[in-house]
This record gives structure tokens, C-alpha cells and sequence, in this order.
RNA sequence: GCAGGGUUAGUGAAGCGGUCAAACACGGCAGACUGUAAAUCUGCUGGCUUAUGCCUUCGCAGGUUCGAAUCCUGCACCCUGCA
């Protein structure tokens, strides 16, 4: 506890399971697990003040180090005292790496990257070399960033060097994430690439910490990667398992009908006593499979953006208030939700204003759909440590997934 | 009263003899969104139970032409000058 870090397992449930709650400690306060972590890309969670996002119960944020490094500059943050000071979000926050960004302006360019196994795949998928905006060698990345086009390089330093400027409580080591289009060959290559990156980071980090002995302790997560392939994913889990990380992320492109069986591949390597966040996930059935093989926490940019363009959480699936039918609607967006939205306004009132565009729609909107989650995310520990996780998965996703 | 300009689908606005059911924008409808390139993107938007098809549209009524939203005549309304 010296490092005011800590992770500690207070249940596991067994049952063919690999689902436990545990209680996470950061120098910014504890986060109960399992547990959503609201996305705050550019220190702030789009459309949300942080009350609201307290409000709807979240217990931690997480920020992008490329994004902040772009503008408004990593060094602003940390003249400003470190995120949480600097964006009035006093609980524990997270950074992640830029690696997203590797895909996301890169292979995975203006494409779609998230997948089903045995949906249509094109050419069109990958993007071409000469179009992206990120791209990858040995040593690091080159982007031009979304913003002005200006060329930037990402090294697994720099990433390190940014994300200790931030100050976020736990940064993510910087990796490549691939897209489930590019072929083994390249996944292969790929994750050794990656492999090599989470040494250049931990040993960054290091010098990082004896440059700047009075910091607070910011924990290194380092990322399993593997996409798909069950003998890249143990690997992978292997390999940074035996590494000195304080916690570890699973990220990449994995086909959504998998991801119960691929995270479970990476967990029976990693170190059990470790916290194991995923990357990038939050739709209903994939935060019961996460979490049933043994996922601790996971962050999201859905429920905030499918918010901001009308689409609402409900237990019987997630329709768009934008629909002709909710025209006169006067109903709540859920019928008994104790959120702060559906307390007080309509779903005529909120399609309303989504379709002027008036932003106070995005807000409200934000403030259910986070808070739903974050509540389905509470019931499942509750359900964990009452022994009743499988009960809830089954039914609620029967529910959910009725009509 | 004279001269000139105008009247196009829900709105604005292109088109100025055939390739026009009619560009484009907005609006409308539907869909997508999983470590935020994302208050973004995609599709549809005259009718026909849906098609390399048919039908009805471009102020109204006639006419010219193989063929008109596009040319001519008359009418209606609007705008701008001059009286």
C-alpha cells in the first residue's frame, strides 16, 4: 500500500466461472469491482459536467493521452496539477496510451472496427496505407493528427512521457492494436512489436518515477493483444503476465461472439491477483461475458456517444428516441429509473431536443444511459457476491435481447 | 398604366428542347455507433406493396414540336423600376 495502489479480490464466485468483485485502490480513492469506467477522451465527459457523472454513480474516468497531448498539450495538464485537477473530477482516473488511435487512424481509418464473427468482410475493411493517418514501425508511430493533419510521432516514451504528465492513477502501456482483417502474419509481427514496446514502457516508467520521487504512484497496466487467435492471446498473457505491471488491460479487435472465450484464453495466463481491465466494451451481453471470464473493470465510449445521437437503454434493448413514435410520448426514457433524466423529462421532451440539436439533449441523455450501465454493472457485483450471477445474466439478457 | 424579373417536389434553390421524377441544401423517415476521427456516419424521401417497370408532377389554360420544367400565347399572383 506504500505505492497507494492496491488491488484486492473480496469474492470470487466459481460456478464455471471466472467472475469476482474486488475493491481497487488508487491515491485518488477506491473503485469497487467490477466496475464501468466512464470515457473522458479529452478531460471531460463529452456533454456531462462532473456532478452528472458522479451523479449517475460513476467511480472513475478515463482520459486519452493522445488527445490531451494534441491540445490542449500534456504539459498544460500537468502545469494544472494532473487531470483530476484540472478537469474537477476528483475520484481515480485512468489515461489510455494513444494505442487505440494506432487502429483507429490507421488500418481502421473511416472503417467499421467493430465486428461479428461471419458479417460481410470487404476490401473496403482495412484502410489503404496511403490513406491513413497513423502509421506503424519497430520503433513507434507516426501520426498526423485528426485536428490540423500536423505530423506527430508516438513513441512507447513519449506515450509514457505524456500519460506522467497527465497524472492520470493508472496508465496504459502503448501498443498496437490490430484489426481482426489483418491476416496472422501480421498479427504475429504485430504483437511482438507490441511485446517489445510494454519493456520500452516499463522501463520508461521507472525512470519516470525516480525522476519525480514526490508524484503520486501512477500504476502501469500493460495490454494483452492476440486479436482472435487463441494461441496469440495465451501467449500474449504469458508475456505480459511475467512483466512487473501493476494491472493489465485486454485490448483489440475481437469478434464480439468470442469475447467471453478470448478473454477467458488471457485470464488463465495473466496473474489472477491482478486487476484486468477491458478495453473498449459496454454493450449489455459483452459486459456479462467480460466479466463472467474474469474482467474487472472496462471502459466505453458508447453509452455517451449512442446518447448524443438519440439511443436510449432501456431492459428490454436500447431504441432511438429520435423514432416518430415517441413524438408525444410523455413517458420517462425507463419507466421506473431513479436517474436524474428520467426523474424529471420526457421522451418527447429529449427527442425534442436531439433532433434541434440543442445540446442540453446530449446531456440528459448522457446522464441516463451512463447511469443505466453503470447500474447494470452494480446489480452484476451485487449478484456476485450473492451468488446469483448466472441467474441475472440469463434472464436479463433474455430480456434484453427479446425483441 | 408602362417596362423588366419571377412562379420547380415539405422549405430554399438548380435546371432553360430529349440523357428530368427533376441537381444540391435543409427538413422528414429509418438505421448504425464498443480503449471518441464521432452533437458523426449511412440509406430512403411524388405515387404505385417496389421494378434496367408503369403512372402523375415543375403557377393555371391552350399551342408549337417526334419530344417541353425548358419555346410561343393568354390568364393569375409576386417583386423591381418609371409614371
Amino acid at each position: 500500500m506504500k505505492s497507494g495502489f492496491s488491488f484486492k479480490i473480496t469474492k470470487e464466485l466459481g460456478q464455471g466461472t471466472l467472475a469476482r468483485t474486488g475493491v481497487m485502490q488508487t491515491p485518488h480513492g477506491v473503485v469497487q469491482t467490477p466496475a464501468f469506467v466512464v470515457v473522458g477522451t479529452a478531460a471531460t465527459v463529452k456533454a456531462m459536467l462532473p456532478e452528472q457523472v458522479q451523479g449517475a454513480g460513476a467511480q472513475a474516468v478515463l482520459a486519452n493521452a493522445y488527445h490531451l497531448y494534441l491540445r490542449p498539450g500534456h504539459e498544460v495538464v500537468e502545469q494544472a496539477g494532473g487531470l483530476s485537477k484540472f478537469m474537477n473530477w476528483p475520484g481515480p482516473t485512468f489515461t489510455d496510451s494513444g494505442g487505440f488511435q494506432v487502429l483507429s487512424l490507421g488500418s481502421g481509418y473511416k472503417k467499421v472496427l467493430a465486428m461479428q464473427s461471419g458479417q460481410a468482410i470487404d476490401e473496403e475493411v482495412i484502410a489503404p496505407v496511403s490513406e491513413r493517418r497513423a502509421i506503424v514501425d519497430e520503433d513507434g508511430v507516426t501520426f498526423k493528427s485528426h485536428l490540423d493533419g500536423s505530423p506527430h510521432r508516438f513513441t512507447p516514451e513519449l506515450s509514457m512521457q505524456v500519460q506522467h504528465a497527465i497524472g492520470a492513477d493508472i496508465m496504459f502501456a502503448f501498443d498496437e492494436l490490430t484489426s481482426l482483417l489483418d491476416p496472422y502474419d501480421y498479427q504475429v509481427e504485430s504483437l511482438a512489436r507490441t511485446h517489445a514496446w510494454a519493456r520500452r514502457c516499463i522501463a520508461e516508467v521507472r525512470k519516470l518515477r525516480k525522476a519525480h520521487p514526490k508524484r503520486l504512484y501512477q500504476a502501469l497496466f500493460g495490454i494483452v493483444q492476440g486479436a482472435q487467435h487463441e494461441d496469440l492471446r495465451r501467449q500474449a498473457g504469458q508475456f505480459i503476465g511475467a512483466l512487473p505491471f501493476d494491472g493489465f488491460g485486454i485490448g483489440g479487435a475481437i469478434e464480439k461472439d468470442r469475447l467471453g472465450e478470448i478473454v477467458r484464453w488471457v485470464n488463465e495466463e495473466l496473474p489472477t491477483d491482478k486487476l484486468k481491465h477491458m478495453l473498449g466494451i459496454s454493450e449489455p451481453d459483452d459486459i456479462f461475458e467480460a466479466i463472467a471470464s474474469g474482467i474487472d473493470t472496462f471502459d466505453c465510449v458508447s453509452p455517451t456517444r449512442v446518447a448524443r445521437n438519440g439511443s436510449f437503454y432501456t431492459y428490454d434493448g436500447r431504441p432511438d428516441v429520435n423514432g416518430a413514435k415517441y413524438r408525444s410520448d410523455f413517458k420517462s426514457l425507463l419507466d421506473g429509473c431513479d436517474c436524474y433524466t428520467c426523474q424529471h423529462y420526457s421522451r418527447a421532451y429529449l427527442r425534442h431536443l436531439i433532433k434541434a440539436g440543442e445540446r442540453t439533449g446530449a446531456t440528459l441523455m448522457s446522464i441516463h444511459n451512463t447511469h443505466f450501465i453503470i447500474k447494470l454493472v452494480d446489480d452484476i457485483r451485487a449478484s456476485i457476491t450473492v451468488g446469483t450471477f448466472l441467474d441475472l445474466k440469463k434472464t436479463w439478457l433474455q430480456r434484453y435481447y427479446s425483441n
